[in-house]
DNA sequence: TTGTAGGCGTTATCAT
DNA sequence: ATGATAACGCCTACAA
């Protein structure tokens, strides 16, 4: 007999669904007797509830989703493992839910809000430009983490941690104008809603307070046919540039990724890194450490970036706060990737 | 009124909620323009259907899950948005579970098994050494992807695709050896159950072959503080190593990562990768392709294991074949971070 | 073509 | 402390 249903696992232990349930749900009004012969022969028949069934009945859940837009980015992984933690330090649930590129992630975040009976979500990444209405059908608190927007969104309407990319973005670029390089390419994704385009208001800031005059050509776009943020597309963009025989002497790079794709070009080509041109990323994935050579970067403070995100998401989840906004500084490391000229 | 269930859509409508159900899942036996009001209803109260209550009523759904443990490894992103693929394209729709590398992956199947109706498993990395017992708790077919195993597990009970570990580690230092490397350092992990030992043993076994015998100081295991394929590790099993004055002219990691963290140490020693010190990997990450040096190394086909995948499960599904086997060929990839001596 | 009603497996509210 | 029973929201015979 194949055991599949909490009525089986009653009738098996000659007494009522009720106690059954009480038994898995560690209710207090049993008898620890029953309470042990229950679950010895759930056991034994190895019988699992049915979730779905468990969620249909409950109202609430006690469970917080996080929406990761693009699995790939290994930027995430650090973080997600602190979501974890932090969320289980607060007995809640979790759950890790990929949202593929083409989805629409607050339709997502509203069917799993009805599905698990979340009490709150954090977005990670992604662009995410959606109208106030929109936004304003998600009727559980959620923080967007690690995701710029250029766009105005209603602040008391959401949550959001991040470093401020604009700034961190101006920062390492004045950097690279100080130590006296003029002729500064950028590698940035083309038409980027978020990110991207604060990264690169930050390099056109930087240039300009330093007298530098930006050149056209020194815009090179990420190109479409691959990932934006690939090493591979790095690699092609600089290869592209190098051959275009433009003059330069360094390049920023929206990601480290990228970076590391540009310097790959540059080997390839003969010349080295920082003596024939500088080099400089963002984000501060490990891999930027552990390049030959490191590679100059911004690094985000992942760890307390998750755990500001997890803070906030249960401050209002408890109606401590309202919304929040936190902005976080970028660990600025200089690396071997660049140099002065 | 807040529009939650679909009676609220099918009262609103003036119809039953079978009208709305059938106009909902596309069935034939439906008037064309009752289901476009119906719609077009539900798009303006943007109502969502519960999917606890859908998979409650449901008895089979046509979804595959992927189990992957431990989300961090690269290696992994390219595979799955080749699962992901393969499966909508056989119109089947795909979930995505990462399980906890303390959590039991045969429990989570079964889990999901029974919430979501599945139809089919992947297992995506990890160790599992599970009894045969406990796999056969497991009812629908599933299959191990890129898993190595020493266990002896039933054959019919599972499908498994994979690269021969033990062979391709063998054939990467062999060409070592070749190479006149003499004094071969392994990092590998500590007691690993898997591919791990496997590709350990064909280290053991191509020494043996090529007549050099194994020095256990240059065994290096990684250590435990710290995830065992991280160059983190990499790096600090290295320095160690590198310290202890222990002679040897190349270092074989038994993954990309773990190579480029051991190159990185290499550096900060102040020597040269490959004048100095060989290194060679395994898997054939992008990283090891763009690092500096490039990272010989064994490519596994991921696209085509993928593939063969999704493949192997759907023809165990259909019943069309009993659990399969498949072993591919790695690719072996020349990098510049070996030289011979 | 459409509506009514029963049941999917669970939990919670009542009685007992 | 325990058992019967009514929901939870949906799908699907079956009836109309």
């Amino acid at each position: 007999m194949e055991i599949t249903t909490i009525k089986d696992i009653a009738k098996l232990c000659g007494v009522g669904v009720s106690t059954v349930s009480r038994a898995i749900n560690n209710h207090p009004d049993i008898n620890k007797e029953t309470k042990e012969m229950i679950m010895q022969v759930i056991k034994e028949h190895n019988y699992i509830p049915n979730n779905s069934a468990r969620n249909l009945k409950r109202s609430n859940s006690d469970t917080i989703a996080v929406l990761i837009k693009g699995i790939s980015n290994p930027f995430f992984s650090s973080m997600i493992k602190t979501f974890e933690r932090e969320i289980k330090k607060k007995k809640y649930s979790f759950i890790l839910q990929r949202v593929d590129s083409k989805e629409d992630e607050i339709d997502v975040a509203n069917q799993l809000v009805k599905e698990k009976k979340l009490k709150g979500i954090v977005f990670l990444g992604g662009y995410f430009s959606h109208s106030d209405e929109k936004l304003g059908q998600l009727k559980v608190p959620f923080v967007l983490s690690t995701i710029g927007t250029t766009q105005k969104i209603d602040k008391t309407i959401c949550s959001s941690v991040s470093v401020d990319d604009f700034k961190e973005s101006y920062k390492i670029v004045d950097y690279l104008c100080k130590l006296g390089h003029k002729k500064i390419a950028i590698l940035t994704p083309l038409k980027d809603e978020s990110i991207g385009d604060l990264r690169f208001n930050g390099y056109m800031s930087a240039l300009q307070d330093n007298g530098i005059v930006n050149e056209k050509n020194l815009i090179r776009y990420m190109k479409d046919e691959m990932d934006s943020y690939s090493m591979e597309n790095g690699y092609a963009v600089t290869k592209e540039l190098l051959q275009s025989e433009e003059e330069f002497t360094a390049i920023y790079a929206i990601c480290d990724s990228i970076a590391i794709g540009a310097c790959k070009a540059i080997f390839d080509a003969g010349k080295k890194v920082p003596e024939d041109y500088s080099v400089a990323g963002f984000d501060g994935l490990d891999i930027a450490h552990y390049y030959n050579p490191s590679v100059t970067t911004i690094r985000q403070p992942v760890e307390e970036m998750a755990e500001a995100t997890i803070k906030i998401l249960f401050d209002v989840i408890r109606k401590k706060t309202s919304a929040q906004h936190k902005t976080f500084s970028g660990e600025f490391i200089i690396g071997q990737s660049t140099k002065s000229i």
